[in-house]
DNA sequence: ATGCATCGCGCG
DNA sequence: AAAGCGCGCGATGCAT
């Protein structure tokens, strides 16, 4: 048996030097850091606390043979980095009471060890007995270091037994793919390019530069920001601000943003000084080049790349994005993208999950002709956007302008359209949110259809894919069964289980709903952000993507494991990354193109609960992430 | 100063 | 009766 390790860490901090204030990666990799002690324990034996100088403190932690064994301890991507950056110590694999907590409780309750000892009746956690605040080790006390070492060893203490209740709720497959997110932060190999980085916070921040010179030197950043500030100036050019009505809250607002087509209209005023205004409030407002380059060329200085991605951050199983510091949005095609390199000698190999959503609908429907037709890789975009224009429609055909030479897409806007059918209207979208998402488009492509037209497309794809709009109403209906306890099922390519704390997943995971409640105009269940409503199209939709992320996260896991296989010092190969439908991983150079096979082989195979579903990829490798497609 | 709600925008 | 959804971060504006 694997000898489980237990531990946890406290290190100095002060008001500014925190992890509040800064990123985990900053905040350990920091000249102020300090650990102040650490406390540890093999399996149930006793916890021992320890406080010394750091090569004393690498003494005491190397006693418990932590490279041959689990390591366990509570937010493992914090406690784990210190392990591995400043002890060189790694183990087998990581265990994480953070992430086994985030499927079960995690709706409803914090992350935190004291929030989870409570929920779990674990007894109290201790609270701060020690003013630790701008404390350096050896400014405490003998007495309140010992104190210190009390509530530490409690909380090793408490993690493990939070570990024991946890793990009847996991399954190893989980644990795999918490030890792999673990180790994309703690065992780091993508590196940034901070000469480019550098050269493109130059050209963002010459672009705005440029864009407030070309207004009335009057007009400053805080009259561009500000949505009251902006009116005013507009209305000084006379003219009068468009508004909208907010989704949210039903209230009256500026329509300001760059999908609000009356606002992108005054690009085209035939004022320039009001083409002016409108373009720097567009260019200067988003802010997510600048700050995101600035955080990297930060990182890069410091070293390779953690990856912090939250482990069941979303309802639906997916990670989400953390450390302030979220991978999942990088912009598509930018500079960012391309900073992002494999070391030395390596390339970076990105795979992504072909429409996974769309087929993993149409599966779990039983709508088998469009099924067959993912199967045999017609494109469906066309298909239905054939169908929408009662003629041909080819998104992929080329063809050549007379006049200008140049190639072009002709179906380019029909595609489109039919790529937002299949994409939104799987989940009920209704006709006047399709008209919007129309509108919305694209960079470059902002379509106005009438109501009636909108109407007429909808009801073709509900009357296309009948089997769809049967699964919405079998799911409603899931919903009364649940709040009254009793035994439902649905779904057709997979039999989905009904329980009172949700929906049960292939995986023994849960979609979960809690106190989920019958109000006066449908369903509702808590969260810890409020009620949120529940509808039919909408489970379908929260099933849809938790079982697409069951496929790709296995499959994820899959090829982790082969890669950690051949993995060594000098030559690393193993995952790196992922976004929802993609994996990424780094490998030797040479062997990229094996491993894209490797991998496109793994993703193109479907598993054993969805023998009918047709799972597709498309991957590329590259020296950077951003040239991977 | 700090927290919270809201919006916009990036990704899937 | 009808209803695309899932995230995180940065910014403003208001409350504390």
């Amino acid at each position: 048996m694997t000898d489980i390790v237990t531990l946890d860490f406290e290190t100095y901090y002060d008001k500014d030097y925190s992890l509040s204030k800064i990123t985990t990666e900053q905040y350990i990799r920091h000249r102020d850091f300090e650990v102040i002690g650490v406390a540890a324990k093999i399996n149930d034996g006793p916890t021992e606390w320890f406080s010394g100088p750091a090569m004393q403190t690498k003494k005491f932690l190397e006693q418990f043979d932590i490279p041959n064994s689990y390591l366990l301890a509570h937010n493992m991507a914090f406690d784990g980095a210190i392990l591995a950056w400043k002890f060189c110590l790694k183990p087998r694999y990581y265990l994480d009471t953070l992430s086994m907590a985030r499927p079960i409780t995690g709706l409803t309750v914090g992350g935190s060890l004291a929030a989870l000892a409570k929920k779990f009746c674990l007894g109290e956690k201790g609270t701060e007995v020690v003013n630790a605040l701008g404390k350096r080790r050896a400014d405490f006390t003998a007495e309140d270091l010992a104190r210190y070492g009390e509530y530490c060893k409690n909380d090793v203490e408490i993690t493990y037994t939070l570990y024991q209740i946890l793990r009847q709720f996991s399954t190893p497959k989980e644990q795999y793919i918490i030890d792999l997110m673990i180790r994309m932060y703690t065992d780091p190999v993508l590196k940034l390019d901070r000469d480019l980085l550098l050269e493109h916070l130059q050209n963002v921040q010459v672009k705005k530069e440029k864009l407030m010179a070309m207004i009335d030197a009057a007009i400053g950043r805080d009259e561009l920001m500000s949505n009251d500030k902006f009116a005013e100036v507009l209305r000084k050019l006379g003219v009068e601000p468009p508004v909208k009505v907010s989704l949210r809250t039903n209230k009256l607002a500026y329509a300001f943003s760059k999908t609000d087509q009356e606002f992108k209209d005054l690009l085209e005023h035939d004022d320039p000084r009001v083409q002016a205004v409108v373009s720097a409030r567009l260019g200067v407002k988003s802010t997510l080049e600048e700050t995101r380059t600035e955080s990297f060329i930060g990182i890069a200085d410091r070293g390779p790349l953690p990856i912090m991605l939250n482990y069941y951050g979303a309802h639906t199983g997916r990670a989400s994005g953390g450390d302030k510091m979220n991978l999942q949005n990088l912009p598509r095609g930018g500079t960012l993208r391309k900073a992002i390199r494999a070391p030395k000698g390596h390339a970076v190999v990105a795979v992504d999950s072909s429409q996974i959503e769309a087929r993993v609908v149409g599966w779990l429907a039983g709508q088998n002709d469009l099924v067959e037709d993912f199967r045999n890789g017609v494109d469906i975009y066309s298909k239905f956007a054939t169908n929408v224009y009662g003629r041909p429609v080819n998104r992929k055909r080329k063809e050549i302008d007379p006049q200008t030479g140049k190639e072009y897409f002709p179906d380019f806007v029909a595609g489109f359209v039919g790529k937002t059918c299949i994409l939104g209207l799987g989940y009920g979208m209704g006709k006047d949110k399709f008209k919007a998402t129309l509108k919305i488009g694209q960079p470059g492509l902002s379509l106005d259809i009438e109501i009636e037209e909108a109407e007429r497309i909808v009801n073709l794809y509900r009357d296309t894919y009948p089997n769809i709009v049967e699964l919405w109403s079998a799911a409603g209906k899931s919903l009364d069964k649940m709040v009254r306890g009793y035994d439902y099922e649905f779904g057709t390519g997979v039999t989905l289980k009904c329980s009172q704390d949700g929906i049960i997943l292939p995986n023994g995971m849960l979609v979960r709903y809690p106190n989920l409640t019958k109000a006066e105009n449908g369903y509702t269940y808590d969260t810890r952000k409020g009620k949120i409503k529940i509808y039919g199209g909408k489970i379908v939709e929260n099933v849809v993507q938790a079982l697409a992320r069951i496929v790709v996260f296995d499959q994820m896991a899959k090829i982790d494991q082969e890669l950690r296989r051949r993995d060594t010092l000098e030559q690393r190969s193993k995952v790196v990354l992922t976004v929802h439908d993609e994996v990424v991983a780094v490998v030797p150079e040479k062997d990229a193109e094996q491993t894209l096979a490797f991998m496109s082989e793994v993703m193109s195979t479907p598993p054993k609960w969805a023998a009918g579903l047709p799972v597709a990829c498309e991957g590329d490798f590259a020296l950077t992430y951003g040239d991977c497609k």
